[in-house]
DNA sequence: AAATAAGTGAAGGCATGCCTTCGTTTGCCG
DNA sequence: CGGCAAACGAAGGCATGCCTTCACTTATTT
């Protein structure tokens, strides 16, 4: 997959789309996606016509970048599913996922607010995919509520990017506070009320989608 | 209040301020504290000059603004403690500054990511003890946890702010459903495992007016 | 080593949003 | 009703961020 995409550049070019990936890292993670493109030049010593030669736009470096951490969310989904106990499968792949998001403000904002790009939709519904078996195995064994479902994770995910932008830097372990208090919620031997309805997965893709249309 | 504000005020600009607030407040209300300044000066159709007179910057007009917002805020949260059941108070409080949030994207920001200006402390600081004694009441008779404190609340708040702003128009109903999952995990009789330790208020009081100091 | 295709970077055009200036208009008071 | 302080709005200056152009440099190929 590198190889064919890299054929046939040069190995100066090369080296700079490498210097223009690792800034582009960095300042994703630290500053988010709306990072100027001009500073993570400046981050990679190279020049800003350099960085739209390799990457037409923001959106296609942004690809570039999350398509690791989509990995990585994939990756964290499956190994969820060879855990023995099914609520621990699930609560760790819950915790995993946010503590992604903490370490990443890119990956907040990549995989809630926004959602950029058909070429990350096919790992994406993998993770998902994953996602949605350790959720049904859990419930199967009678210790994550009957009613949870895929859609409510997204919710959870939501939540935690809005305690992350609000509270990053200065009270970084807050999240994980919010995160115990809502796995608490999700267990049988702890329901309460039923739950309004979940919305549906059209509607969370279509929020996503939307989320930042001005560019 | 009003009066001694608008004192000296020539009539025709007494009535562009109202025009101005007017368009404020419902420009806030649809695209959130960041919409151009100029867009609110064309629907109230006055000219920008003329805004900027009545208001030196920004921060003032949203000070404006959101006076009115945290006044019903305070409003609620004192209204609360007369409801006879101690854990109905807490449970209809929470509900319904989680409502004002979805009914008003510039409260939803206004609340949690950014918190302007000195003039909104004091009845911030007033809706913020009698949520405290809320709280203290509910914990007191038993049905909320003992370990809930008033920085919860903003952990609440903050995530419900990520809920709304990934879903706000697509699935308007979906942080009903977070807030409720919630509110469950806040139940005395459905203790789970010990929460991590909650941020501090000066830590969250920084992270609210570091999230928006690039202006 | 010369030819050439590819890559580079300085500079600039374009759009948006903040805020100010200044000549004109208008409500208000004697 | 006449004069003036106050308010108004058209236009423009400034900053930032996106993206492109074009003259020059450099890696590769024969």
């Amino acid at each position: 997959m590198d190889a064919c995409k890299r054929r046939g550049l040069r190995r100066d070019a090369e080296i700079n789309r490498e210097r223009i990936m690792t800034a582009a890292r960095v300042a994703f993670r630290e500053r988010g996606l709306d990072v100027p493109l001009e500073e993570i030049a400046r981050r990679a010593e190279v020049n800003i016509a350099t960085l739209y030669r390799r990457f037409p736009d923001r959106e296609a470096l942004i690809e570039a970048i999350l398509a690791d951490h989509m990995a990585d969310f994939v990756e964290a989904a499956e190994a969820a599913e060879l855990t023995d106990d099914p609520w621990e499968a699930f609560a760790e792949l819950v915790e995993h996922i946010c503590g992604m998001q903490a370490a990443d403000q890119g990956v907040t904002e990549g995989f809630t607010v926004c959602f950029p790009g058909a070429a990350l939709e096919a790992p994406r519904a993998r993770a998902m995919a994953a996602v949605e078996r350790v959720i049904e195995r859990a419930r199967r064994a009678g210790t994550l509520r009957p009613d949870f479902t895929g859609q409510d994770l997204m919710l959870i995910m939501m939540a935690n990017a809005g305690v992350l932008g609000s509270t990053r830097g200065a009270a970084p372990q807050a999240w994980r506070r919010l995160i115990a208090l809502i796995l608490g919620a999700c267990r049988t031997d702890r329901l309460g009320p039923p739950l309004p309805p979940a919305p549906s997965t059209t509607d969370l893709h279509a929020a996503m989608s939307s989320a930042r249309p001005q560019r």
